[in-house]
DNA sequence: GCGACAG
DNA sequence: ATCTTGTCGC
């Protein structure tokens, strides 16, 4: 798919947060798609010693949840892991991972958060601004915002708040885990992002998207190893 | 000043 | 995230 270019890419975390306050105001936070036939999940992991940063994305098929195309890309890693600034080590190359996708995903699955961000820019905020897709983040753990205990049934949440701000929802995907920290990424509402966590979630705490993606990501062996790619 | 802190 | 062995539970 079509992905912009990386330019006047930040180089110090007074620059990045400079950014991430200028760029917040372009996330849509309501439901703004088409019908839903494809969900990607996109995921990033690195190899010598963080020297190169992996991403992979795996695209599904919605409501199916069947695998349709996989990708993997490689680039050294340029910045360094500072909280709240996530996206400017990843994104880069995500992009470059999008960029090589046949099939334009209607809706990402990041890893990590969109709206529950200090400044409300998080990695899903960020990547569905620059590709201009729906955006749903997706973390494993919090990075602001308190909530109280989330009941134990699967599908139930509670409101994630910062500041007197609903910021995003903890979402219990399965009995006896851990819940799942989400939030808006861009191009969606908190509701529908939920909706569409909880659709694309079958016995597992994370999404199926998110599960490939991982396991791409965590890969050393290329993407379709047994075909062309 | 002292913790907390997505991946 | 990554490093890294065994271990608890369905």
């Amino acid at each position: 798919m079509q992905v912009p270019k990386i330019e006047n890419w930040p180089q110090t975390a007074q620059d990045a947060i400079q950014l991430q306050k200028q760029l917040c105001s372009q996330v849509i936070p309501t439901d703004d798609f088409n019908e839903v036939r494809f969900v990607a999940g996109v995921d990033v992991g690195f190899e010598n010693q963080g020297k190169t940063t992996r991403a992979a994305i795996a695209v599904l098929t919605w409501p199916e949840l069947k695998l349709h195309e996989t990708t993997i890309a490689r680039q050294p890693t340029k910045f360094p892991y500072i909280p709240g600034l996530l996206s400017f080590r990843e994104i880069p190359t995500v992009l470059a991972a999008l960029a090589q996708i046949q099939t334009t995903p209607d809706l990402l699955l990041c890893d990590g958060q969109g709206l529950a961000h200090p400044r409300r820019f998080g990695i899903a905020c960020h990547l569905g601004v620059l590709a201009d897709l729906p955006a749903i983040g997706v973390a494993k753990s919090r990075l602001v915002g308190k909530h109280e205990p989330v009941d134990q049934t699967r599908g139930n949440w509670q409101p994630l708040i910062d500041k007197d701000e609903r910021i995003g929802a903890v979402l219990r995907t399965r009995p006896n885990t851990k819940p799942l920290y989400i939030s808006l990424g861009h191009r969606i509402s908190l509701d529908s992002a939920i909706e569409y966590v909880m659709s694309c979630t079958t016995r597992y705490r994370l999404p199926e998207t998110t599960r490939w993606a991982d396991k791409l990501a965590s890969s050393k062996i290329p993407p379709n190893p047994e075909k062309r790619s």
